[in-house]
DNA sequence: GGGGGGTGCTCAATCGATGAAGCGTTGTTA
DNA sequence: TAACAACGCTTCATCGATTGAGCACCCCCC
């Protein structure tokens, strides 16, 4: 079994020889290059490692093979010995598309994939399709290991799985606000504080007296915070102020009926609040179809200013939400969850700042 | 070391005992499963995968035990054994950020998660940073396993790292037209005939007979084949119809730019057509801001339809691009070229449709 | 009652990367 | 000169899932 010497001199016939070691179906493996250079793979793992138990000249010639070859160490084999992977996962709703718009997914995922490329980590993407289909596929992921922690963006206050998930202390970063899941680590932004500063906008910078608000679905945090905001402003003005509220979907034709209902009953209203573009843009649809300007007969605002309030005439008055600042700062939570860095849960909010367009009036400043 | 009856009985202990088998770190592996059930794991992994030679008490039991226990298999063991993942990716540009707006990736994933959550296979994301960065992150991704092909919606034609990846036969389906690349399977759409069918709208249907085309940069396929389409149109025309041309990048910006430059310099342009609706909406404020109306003193085109077009006031007429049509259709190449069902490349071109909004003028029809 | 054929499982090897332990060889020191 | 340390590599086991080969055991048949 041992024969040091007949086995060195197969490696030299190896390293100058006629037979290359021919990488079967492309793929190069740690063997390749160890055979290449002449020595056992462990070595060639170690070089590679910068162990310093290995010589400088086996280290550089390692390299140079690993580079030659063009070796890329295979993830499974790496993950397998490590016991996890270099990956981390985001999960994004797929039912409720209507909730939030595409653009918003997209810019979280810049922020989360600048974070994860600066540590070379992967990205993988899953989709929550119905919370009722027993494990959810991202709960699979990340029992499966493929990916070591998720960042969920999923809205849904009411979702089982989410909720396991914290309770099974697994590495997870959700992405908006859960008062009712302490334990779980958060990023999020001060919806409060942004309907806030908007509605006061309305009220004293533009002496609104009567305004109605389209919020969101009430069982969605943001939309509660949204219309918390909203009343607390009203609560503080310097004059007092008429308000009504239509609950919509967070979907345009929403916004548009809930423009519609608005119009209908409350003939002195002098601004529409909604919790989000989308229904600010079907609100506008509505107002514009009935004859009126925007905003020399109506004010209107909107929320989270992920591309549609910048593009329409007039332009909306809204709180820009920064998302990618979110999915930066989620990602690095997760990291330092799984880095053990920082065990605590902790819950970030950013945030928000007003963004002043047209849609609600002029401003002589 | 063959004592089958101590064997056993031990495994009756341990089935009926006081030490259940207790997942090390919250990780269910086989082991446990058939620990629990008193088998072998080979025999628990074959039950599992409803092998004929295990009889069925024991796969009911295997079953029970996984879901009791909430096995979910490794996925790192699972591929390294393989020798494939069970993942595909999807690249997208990191830098040329403004080459085209975010949505566009937003349909296309849609599409890909659809097809892939329909086959169970994960997603990975991945972005090309820079080019000059020797092995590109998504290179490494396949090389490594991680993802065992993937798709590129990538819009530089220059990438060296595609070329190499498709030299190398690597699984890779590039969306877009790639004519200089016969060899790799592609999905794109028909750029030339959808530019030829907006501009013959304008110019047939509207007696246009003085117009501008503001291209993308001339060396993406895109900008190319709609410049030509745009060209195929006015050859053919029942009436004369003169024609400028000015290149812009595909940004907001610079189609402002070239509105600007359109409107210095050709007095009596009738229509502009822009090669996607960014630069479209950028001329659009150009025209605005220098008091002309769209569609009454200019008409004005765009192209894409990935939401910019539909929020504008007036609406810009475009051309559709199926984005997400196009990612399910580079999903299900991708699992025909993995299955080695479809081993030769493909270029499937999918049809684009002309949507008339309001921004080229009245249609009396 | 002995051979033949099923049945139902276990054994052992494998995928690729990794690192602790082992082990020759050389240089150093008492 | 013998004991010993340092160096530089190899050997081997491991991670979890999977599968071909092998092996008891049972039933059936001649």
């Amino acid at each position: 079994m041992s024969q040091p010497n007949e086995e060195r001199s197969k490696v030299v016939a190896l390293r100058a020889g006629s037979s290359p070691p021919r990488p079967r179906r492309g793929s190069v493996t740690l063997k390749h290059v160890a055979a290449q250079v002449g020595v056992s793979s462990s070595a060639a793992s170690m070089a590679l490692a910068d162990h310093p138990r290995i010589s400088e000249a086996t280290k550089d010639a390692v390299r140079a093979a690993a580079a030659d070859l063009g070796y890329v160490p295979n993830s499974a084999g790496r993950a397998l010995r490590a016991g996890r992977s270099t990956s981390i996962a985001v999960v994004v709703p797929n039912t409720s598309q209507h909730v939030f718009g595409h653009p918003y997914f997209m810019h979280l995922l810049v922020g989360v994939t600048a974070e994860a490329n600066d540590r070379d980590v992967a990205l993988m993407m899953s989709t929550n399709p119905d919370e009722t289909h027993g494990v959810a596929a991202y709960e699979r992921v990340l029992r499966s290991r493929a990916a070591s922690g998720a960042i969920i963006a999923s809205a849904s206050i009411n979702d089982p799985n989410v909720n396991r998930m914290v309770d099974a202390a697994m590495p997870v970063v959700l992405i908006g606000r859960f008062p009712h899941l302490p334990r779980a680590t958060s990023v999020g932004v001060d919806d409060v504080a942004g309907a806030k500063a908007i509605t006061r906008h309305l009220v004293e910078d533009h002496g609104v007296r009567h305004i109605a608000h389209i919020s969101g679905p009430l069982d969605h945090q943001t939309a509660i915070d949204r219309y918390e905001g909203f009343r607390n402003a009203l609560a503080e003005t310097s004059q007092p102020c008429t308000h009504a509220l239509v609950v919509g979907d967070f979907g345009e034709e929403s916004g548009r009926a809930a423009a519609r209902q608005i119009l209908d009953s409350m003939a002195d209203v002098q601004a529409i609040f909604a919790a989000n573009d989308e229904m600010a843009y079907g609100a506008l649809l509505e107002i514009r179809d009935r004859g009126l300007r925007v905003p020399e007969d109506l004010a209107l605002a909107g929320y989270d200013d992920f591309g549609v309030s910048r593009l329409t005439t007039p332009g909306i008055t809204t709180v820009h939400v920064p998302a990618e600042d979110m999915g930066r700062r989620a990602a690095a939570q997760l990291f330092a969850l799984l880095d053990g860095t920082d065990p605590d849960p902790t819950h970030a909010v950013l945030p928000t700042s007003l963004v002043v367009r047209d849609s609600c009036g002029n401003h002589p400043a």
